[in-house]
RNA sequence: UCCCCAAUAGCCCAAUUGGCAGAGGCACUCGUCUUAGAAACGAGCGAUGGGGGUUCGAAUCCCUCUUGGGGAACCA
């Protein structure tokens, strides 16, 4: 309602008001004045579309933002993570993170810096894929539809992006060098003693002169060979070796299998046992797929997320992700085996507890291991396990479940048998697959040892370490040999030692990263710069054919078997010289690994960006984004850029210095009770004051949601449907058409009011309304266009950032915005006298103005610095206010609140400063310099506490030294009056803040 | 289940990091102005989730409980 309104009146004012000729021609304060008309009251009256169009077209033409890498001033880097342009568009939660992203490098800018602030699409992707398969349309051509809407949207707000910088991952300029470094990555080995990426020459020359048992290299390679060996391997043997060490390399790999989708799907996409997207059925499924060796460079991602500015939340999530624990790989034989059981272990100091053995039961011994009367046992669990879904052994993660093989193995510390058992608490994925069980110091071993009566040592005396939990590591060995009285770090080191010098085994960094699945059975994405030849050896493509364009098909439907689209195209697919190319195209997390790096120089077409340009604007000094990113897009980036370090040709360990994540602006959801069961064959819909009463007459409902747009009082309590509001749902909704509303006082329903008996028949439905996502599911979007429409880009950027801190989630709640609408007009007010003319003086500040510019300069410096926009918001309504009440025109002092809200509200500004009469842009101009000398108070009023109580305040100069402070107090009346009688024990006086006495009693 | 973060006025949020709980906005009430309404201006209303501790002094630090949000998902 309070929307409707404004929009009226917003629309009423545009009407009425004349029109001025503002757009284009130069104006200055005098010619404004006679252009205006003054009998007509609104011509004072900031009008934020004139402003706001003007401008742009202005910035546009004269390519205000367009910044250069051949500059003097210091670099500064502003990044947002690039939005993959959906056919949905913005809503209003998305620019906040661009709208903060902008006002820091307008700062910058202003402060001296030559600011980089670019801004592009992640174009390829699964929905314009999928909604190609439904519609018919090329993904390339709704992907440039998208992109020229979100284009539209985006300039609406008035960001400051160069956007001759632009980069689309779907076009070939951009992924030629996608390709380019994905075939880098093919073509090097990680070198485990160099600790970089090393050209693969270097393996095949070590491995002709050594074979790879010296080599330290990161590998999925599992048999050792000699150099007469590799010398005599054929070439497609040495091929499938060499495989097994790059960095990008195919190998047959479990993956998610989405048949629906027709694509294999990243561990991320999937959630919860179906995808992501559209919610179905994986399955895991053998096929050949190309991977990133990520796990070479899993140390490095851990170890250098200490020297960037991330939130600790980040970089926990990210180290949570790699894993990385340190421990023992070894063998248990087997009693009358000649097999061993292979396991991974962090805690071999406990090595004289492990009672009993427990593998995975998809293990391969597990077969060979049961004993003839197990099998009916053991064939029944298999068949328990086989039948419950992922889905369902995550859920009940507590139920312990197993079964004994039959056969035992040998502790080889305590010489015992030790039986053998399975239980799918033990995954196969995870280590060897394999655990030794110490049910003393382990809880789901404990856990599974009582449920099925095995043997508990206890092994580790905690007794000294009062609220230490079994997974700790600490307390004193017992029952245990050799270990017994050593503390446990001291016990782990020495059994290491003992293990690697009896062979049993060796010591073990294992890792929860997993190598990053890079095939996708699609059609738009990268296609691989890969041909294979009659042998099927993988050749990547020389730099100079690049890129390797996606052939222009019409059915993007999977083939079949797990054929990616692209097999139907054979004239691509099969080449003249009998080779064939890679039929798969790369995942969504290709292009989005290195684009930040393409910003720095996106029309190369030599290199993906020349060397000098790297080295000027060597990383991103802030970088603005989403948490949904944090182990996906930001740790391939991470890798990618390593890679791309240990080659020289970037200058930065890490791509991203600072990350800010935006919390998500949520919505408000309203829906509407719409019970279960049909009443006479049509949907009956009540209102939420009747569900309360209808559930007692054992009606059921669910949960409807509606078009917030139709709904009256939106996102406040009691927000309700009215007739014209059921109307509009019915038609939206047509299969309702028929369908009952009944409310507290009347029944609608086939058009027709009928008041309920002895009621007044006013019709309202109250509808549910809740907090979630702002989502088009939930028919809760906000479109920013919209609300730009009727308050401006300035309002609309100063309010996202004035509903609360960046980082934290907050409902969107458009009838708050009037606030910052009023005080921009208030701030345009200031430049006005109060019959609206144009009214600004020369004269000398005072000296309380001049306190409040100050005051104002310092907030709005040290919060923008510390990325606190909200404050800052509230600080110009401050400064405003002030200002207002000081009667303050002057020239000197309004200047410089222009140029400190530039940031803020760009076009505003830009159109003060014109009709300040200055010239150029406010963009260019400089930040306002603080001078400290106008803050200084002349007295401090000291609150004056007893025992802590607040009494009485007192002034005295502010440079009072603290001993005659103290003294002075006591002398007061004010004060005497609460200490008399008392003795004074002590007197607190903190310089400039306040003063406590403390007296006895 | 575990880990992390938060909780301040009816609502969104401040509090210079241990020093007078309020800067700002929304909502509400009253007043000025107005034929009236709206707008504008002025004034008012009202709060540190519960319990304990440390301290001269706690929204801020510690313990504990409650609620909400995020993350992990049997990781050997």
């Amino acid at each position: 309602m309070i929307l409707r309104s404004i929009r009226h009146l917003f629309l009423s004012f545009a009407r009425n008001s004349q029109k001025t000729s503002l757009h284009g021609d130069k104006i200055t304060p005098f010619n404004v004045k006679q252009a205006l008309n003054p009998n007509n009251a609104t011509y004072m009256e900031y009008k934020p579309r004139e402003i706001e169009k003007k401008w742009k077209a202005y910035w546009d033409e004269h390519k205000v933002y367009k910044v250069s890498h051949q500059s003097d001033r210091p670099k500064f880097y502003v990044l947002d993570m690039f939005p993959y342009p959906s056919g949905a568009g913005l809503h209003v939660g998305h620019p906040l993170g661009y709208i903060a992203s902008d006002i820091y490098a307008r700062y910058k800018r202003l402060k001296g810096f030559n600011v980089l602030h670019p801004m592009g699409y992640d174009a390829f992707g699964l929905p314009a894929e999928q909604y190609a398969i439904t519609t018919g349309v090329h993904p390339a051509k709704s992907t440039a539809e998208n992109i020229a809407r979100y284009r539209e949207q985006l300039d609406n707000l008035g960001f400051s992006f160069d956007w001759d910088r632009e980069v689309r991952t779907c076009e070939p300029s951009y992924y030629k060098w996608t390709q380019w470094i994905f075939a880098e990555l093919f073509k090097h080995y990680y070198d485990k003693d160099l600790n970089k990426a090393t050209p693969i020459e270097t393996l095949v020359a070590r491995f002709a002169k050594e074979g790879n048992a010296t080599v330290n290299a990161a590998n999925s390679q599992d048999k050792t060979f000699s150099a007469a060996d590799w010398q005599a391997m054929s070439n497609k043997e040495q091929a499938d070796v060499l495989m097994n060490y790059r960095l990008a390399y195919k190998k047959a790999s479990y993956v998610n299998w989405c048949e629906a989708l027709g694509t294999v799907l990243a561990n991320d996409e999937v959630k919860d046992g179906v995808s992501e997207r559209g919610g179905h059925p994986v399955e895991r499924r053998a096929m050949m797929q190309w991977s990133l060796r990520i796990t070479a460079y899993a140390d490095r991602l851990l170890y250098d997320l200490e020297n960037i500015d991330w939130s600790d939340a980040m970089k926990r999530m990210q180290g949570n992700w790699i894993g990385r624990s340190v421990g023992a790989q070894m063998f248990f034989p087997i009693v009358g085996s000649e097999q061993k059981i292979e396991i991974f272990t962090t805690r071999p100091d406990t090595i004289f507890g492990a009672t009993y053995m427990v593998i995975a039961p998809e293990h391969d011994l597990v077969p060979s291991l049961t004993t003839p009367d197990q099998q009916e046992k053991v064939a029944a669990y298999l068949t328990y396990v086989k039948a419950r879904s992922e889905r369902e052994r995550m859920a009940d993660v507590k139920e312990v479940t197993g079964a004994f093989l039959g056969s035992y193995a040998i502790n080889p510390f305590t010489e015992e048998q030790i039986p053998i058992w399975i239980g799918e608490y033990v995954l196969k994925d995870y280590g060897t697959g394999a655990i030794m069980a110490v049910p003393s110091d382990d809880d789901r071993d404990d856990a599974f040892a009582r449920k099925f009566g095995l043997k508990i040592i206890d092994v580790v005396d905690k007794s000294n370490y009062p609220g230490s939990t079994r997974h700790d590591k600490e307390g004193i060995i017992i029952n245990s040999g050799f270990l017994n009285g050593m503390e446990v770090p001291a016990a782990i080191d020495e059994m290491l030692n003992r293990i690697e010098s009896m062979g049993l085994g060796k010591r073990q960094v294992n890792y929860k990263l997993r190598d990053a699945l890079f095939s996708r059975q699609r059609y738009w994405g990268e296609p691989f710069p890969i041909t294979y030849d009659a042998e099927g050896i993988a050749q990547a493509m020389a730099p100079a054919d690049l890129p390797l364009e996606l052939p222009d098909m019409d059915d993007f439907k999977p083939s079949t078997g797990g054929q990616a689209p692209l097999a139907r195209a054979t004239e691509w697919v099969n080449l003249p010289n009998g080779t064939t190319r890679e039929t798969d195209t790369m995942p969504g997390s290709a292009g989005s690994s290195w684009y930040f790096l393409r910003y720095m120089d996106p029309q190369n077409d030599q290199e993906f960006a020349s060397q000098d340009a790297v080295n000027y604007w060597q990383d991103v000094d802030l970088y603005i984004g989403g948490t949904e990113h944090a182990v996906g897009h930001l740790m391939y980036s991470r890798m990618w850029h390593k890679f791309l370090y240990d080659k020289g040709l970037v200058p930065t360990n890490e791509p991203f210095k600072k990350l800010i994540n935006q919390g998500m602006i949520q919505g408000v959801v309203e829906n509407l009770y719409m019970q279960k069961e049909k009443v006479n064959g049509v949907n009956r819909f009540v209102c939420a004051s009747l569900v309360a009463a209808e559930e007692a007459k054992g009606h059921k409902f669910t949960k409807l949601p509606v078009l917030v747009d139709y709904v009256s009082d939106y996102g406040l309590p009691g927000s309700y449907l009215n007739e014209a509001g059921i109307k509009q749902f019915i038609e939206w909704r047509p299969d309702y058409a028929q369908a009952i509303f009944e409310g507290p006082e009347a029944i609608f329903q086939n058009g027709k009011i009928t008041a309920k008996p002895g009621k007044s028949g006013a019709l309202q439905l109250i509808t549910q309304s809740e907090v979630g996502k702002m989502s088009k599911s939930l028919y809760n979007v906000i479109n920013p266009d919209d609300v730009v429409e009727q308050y401006g880009a300035d309002c609309f950027r100063m309010y996202e950032m004035f509903l609360g801190p960046i980082e934290q989630a907050k409902p969107w709640d458009t009838k708050g915005i009037s606030g910052v609408y009023n005080f921009l007009r208030k701030f345009w007010g200031l430049f006005y006298d109060k019959s609206g003319n144009w009214s600004i003086s020369d004269a000398e500040p005072s000296r309380e103005e001049l306190k409040i510019l100050h005051t104002a300069i310092k907030r709005i410096t040290d919060d923008v610095e510390r990325y606190s926009f909200n404050t800052c918001v509230s600080t110009f309504m401050i400064a405003t206010n002030d200002l207002q009440k000081a009667g303050c025109n002057k020239l000197a002092i309004l200047e410089e609140m222009v140029q400190l809200i530039a940031p803020f509200a760009p076009h505003l500004a830009e159109e003060l400063w014109q009709l300040l009469g200055k010239s150029g842009s406010v963009h260019h101009a400089r930040f306002p310099v603080l001078n400290e000398e106008y803050l200084i108070e002349d007295t401090i009023e000291y609150p004056v506490q007893i025992n802590g109580k607040l009494r009485t305040t007192v002034a005295f100069a502010a440079d009072t030294p603290p001993q005659v402070l103290e003294k002075a107090i006591l002398e007061l009346e004010a004060v005497q009056k609460w200490t008399e009688g008392k003795e004074v024990k002590k007197v607190i006086v903190v310089p400039k803040r306040m003063i406590n006495i403390v007296v006895a009693g």
